[in-house]
DNA sequence: ATTTTAGATATGTGATCACACATCAAATGC
DNA sequence: GCATTTGATGTGTGATCACATATCTAAAAT
């Protein structure tokens, strides 16, 4: 009977195996794929062509589109259609105010933790692989950095379920900056600032200032918002960016 | 061609039917359901059984419960058990503090709107239902009184997508405050002590005060959040509060 | 040449089946 | 009598099929 518990107090390269189900795996891939910017806003997507790309059937793509339709990252836009989530001009100002409470209030609990040097090092390796990544164009390595130092700030602040608010909150503005890629000069500039910001967060974090530390955070989620906007309205302006 | 046309020009008392799905509404039951506390924190729930109960088959059930997973409402407490968000002291306490920052957030749009004598009205009317229905003991409708007057008030603050973060909040803390119904003494004591903070918070809109109307606002959830936690540490004193 | 129409294709939705695997009960073993 | 085991039942998960219908394409009519 326990026979092969002798066995394994021999040495052994066995390792756990991956007992998670095939829907948590696409919804995990799906969720990457959005905050990567993968996907653009009010892309039309359908559950069929993802299942064939991810190699499984219709069933565990439909459970995965089913939690992010609660996460508002996806929306059904007609009877039998779906869609990324839309970029509107109102809503997403609406999403950035959310998003400057939260986000705020997490980067001030964060500041008034105690000191970790740790931290403090880790959010300046995140925001130098941006500017970095920024340096040489490679704006999905610079999206990737960004999301990393926010998500470090705010995982410090020591909430899990904070933490996972405003990741669903990334999840529907994610297509929406990324898509901002196209015009290379703003996302250039966008991010520059932001590495600015950065370090004024980081600043505030190491002196443990809590109102600093939610300003910085603040006018980082605002500039971004603002840069974007102008980047739509551009865009709705010209007669189309994308090739005939 | 048009023949229908013509024929619905005349009266008729034809009105638009339902077309959502079934999952929709299956979805919106559940959700109302734990709204409600017709759920307990931890109670097992089978897909199957739910389906036989709204009579359907189990494929509703099954996206409509991915939904709410996602929106950690339902959680999947082993490798093939679903149940509904359990109560965990510490995690309570961090949603309680979220709950304060979006809902106090909220509250103080609403303060900040121009002025509005309907509104004042609305929440007074829902206030009065509510303490009426606990003169009375019924203590479904004072929960239900309770939870229309904060959904007015945070409606008026004019942010769709805050009300609906809230909401969700709701969703995952409902089942744990209304499980306090048990307790009967406890439960008319909270709902006593939230009317009064109510009248506070009204008088804050009425008068534009938007430091006041937060204030009141994170008083009525702490307060809650203290009363839900004494009878969850007595009910784990005491052998069992269920009958044999 | 333009409009209309008919057909084909692809969509989400719901139902049903098969499967691996927990959990509990009764039966069996010692 | 107590521990072990075996069987039955119920679970979520994944695949497949049927259906109504929206969307697009190409043929046909004007």
């Amino acid at each position: 009977m326990n026979t092969f518990k002798l066995m394994n107090k021999g040495q052994r390269t066995l390792a756990p195996v991956d007992v998670s189900t095939v829907q948590e795996r696409v919804y995990q891939s799906l969720r990457l794929g959005l905050l990567r910017g993968e996907f653009l806003p009010g892309e039309q997507i359908s559950i069929r062509s993802l299942a064939e790309v991810f190699g499984t059937s219709a069933m565990p793509v439909r459970e995965a589109v089913a939690r992010l339709i609660a996460e508002r990252a996806i929306e059904q836009s007609g009877p039998r259609t779906l869609r990324v989530a839309p970029y509107l001009a109102s809503d997403h100002e609406n999403y950035i105010r959310i998003r400057m409470q939260l986000e705020g209030y997490a980067a001030e609990r964060a500041a008034s933790a105690p000191k970790n040097p740790a931290l403090i090092d880790a959010l300046r390796r995140h925001n130098d692989t941006m500017a970095e990544a920024l340096a040489v164009s490679d704006f999905d390595a610079a999206l990737a950095g960004n999301q990393a130092f926010h998500f470090e700030l705010y995982r410090a602040g020591g909430y899990p379920q904070l933490l996972d608010l405003i990741s669903t909150l990334w999840l529907r503005t994610g297509p929406i900056v990324a898509s901002a890629r196209k015009d290379a000069k703003l996302f250039d500039r966008l991010f520059n600032i932001g590495f600015r910001i950065h370090d004024d967060a980081i600043e505030a974090v190491a002196q443990r200032d809590r109102a600093a530390a939610r300003w910085a955070i603040n006018l980082d989620v605002r500039s971004a918002h603002l840069a974007i906007r102008r980047f739509y309205k551009q865009a709705a302006a010209d007669p189309g960016n994308e090739g005939s």
